[in-house]
DNA sequence: ACACAAACGAGAGCACTGCTCTTGCCTTTG
DNA sequence: CAAAGGCAAGAGCAGTGCTCTCGTTTGTGT
């Protein structure tokens, strides 16, 4: 057999086995560092290959080697961002483990505005408008799915106690709520579910607004103000407070 | 006195009399156009000068008469987006004068989000991430509080009624509220602003995910599911439907 | 009415970008 | 050990934003 590890035909740096293949992923790591340090100064637009390539002391063309385009990089570093992301909600739900439904919602969701904050240019990536081909990559999808894999998972933990209850939906909604907990969370009520994804969009449209600018000179005591939104869309999806 | 018209030393184009000065205009008109053409079909990261110019007919540097720079001309397209975005939301408010506060509130919800489906790219550059230097500039501010003023003048209306009921806020959010309520409507209470600002950016996230993709195999029927989401929108904000 | 100044359009040019192609080195592998 | 292929570098192309200069046109104050 030509290629002795199992993986297919990819025509650059089969396996993570041998010196070369480590140095191609240190050096694509290390690519991907300056960029992202890059984004966090200039933001998306600036990122320039050829900056990357200058301040790592290689030749531009060089870098052509480990991201075949400019998009292809900022996809690897979308990617990321929405790990990054999606490990910070999980630490944050870890850590407040001890905690009732209700309350680590809230916590999941201080935590992804604390995020955006400290990351701003890597959340206009994610949640911004998609620079790219403006059709996000199917590679990020798994990894986008990881902050509402938390929340449903808080979800699940008070349907399986007393903590949720159940939202009401007209009936024209009816078919598309049980097709949405169908594909989402077969063991959720198709009420929850669909508040659960409503909310989902609610949240990230209260921390983009703070993170864009949007809440300038209309909102000052932005954390109290985010902590009793996010209060308010846990009550919305069906959590009551003890 | 040097300039006759009551316009400050501006260095070109004072006033809008004579066949100069409307011909600027027209060609500032002009330009705008085409590069709103180009903003559709490319996005923003791809609106080029040089092919604004070269679809014109003109030099590229003649269109720095215009606009000092690229920015600049999407500064302007923003605060056209705005103010199309503000017409549109007000326009759907006036079609839907005779029903109820909450009804209307709706309308206004949906009309937002019809707008921004049919210009993704305009809706991207004002509330997607903002593509110049990451401030938005202050012109933009009056063209972007329409949509919001729109939605206060429906609470405004049902608060003059019996529609509004007052939503719960804790202790700790009070002062702000306050503070709110004082800067964008002192007649309404504080607890009433506080819940319309969550709402406004809560409806930016719904659309947002919608124009963005990120309902993209989660949400099917969407216009279904976002006329319920804009509901419990009202309903959280203390609308109250017949 | 005329002259002056401002506004204008076009062209050349600079520094930069993403990306391709070719050339030579060097590690890995059969 | 030799062939193959990953790798880095350089030159080069087409495109970009932006500046500067140069005539020309247009409006306006004396």
């Amino acid at each position: 057999m030509s290629t002795a590890d199992g993986v297919r035909g990819d025509r650059t740096a089969r396996g993570t086995r041998g010196a070369r293949a480590r140095a191609r992923i240190e050096v694509t790591a290390t690519i991907k560092a300056e960029a992202r340090a890059q984004l966090a100064v200039e933001g998306a637009a600036k990122l320039s290959l050829r900056a990357v390539a200058r301040e790592l002391g290689m030749a531009s063309s060089a870098l052509y080697r480990y991201f075949p385009s400019r998009d292809d990089l900022l996809t690897a570093l979308i990617i990321d961002a929405y790990d990054s992301l999606g490990g910070a909600a999980e630490a944050a739900h870890d850590s407040a483990a001890g905690l009732g439904p209700a309350r680590r919602w809230t916590v999941v969701c201080e935590a992804v505005r604390v995020w955006a904050l400290a990351h701003p240019h890597e959340y206009a990536l994610i949640y911004g408008s998609p620079v790219p081909g403006y059709t996000a990559p199917q590679d990020t999808v798994p990894a986008a799915a990881r902050v509402a894999e938390v929340l449903i998972g808080i979800l699940r933990e008070a349907h399986r106690g007393t903590g949720l209850a159940k939202p009401v939906i007209p009936a024209e909604l009816r078919p598309e709520a049980r097709r949405m907990a169908a594909d989402i969370a077969p063991d959720l009520p198709p009420e929850t579910v669909t508040a659960m994804v409503a909310c989902w969009a609610e949240l990230f449209g209260l921390v983009g607004f703070e993170v864009f600018g949007q809440f300038h000179r209309v909102v000052e005591d932005r954390p109290t103000f985010f902590r009793h939104a996010a209060d308010r869309l846990a009550h919305s999806v069906g959590l009551v407070f003890p």
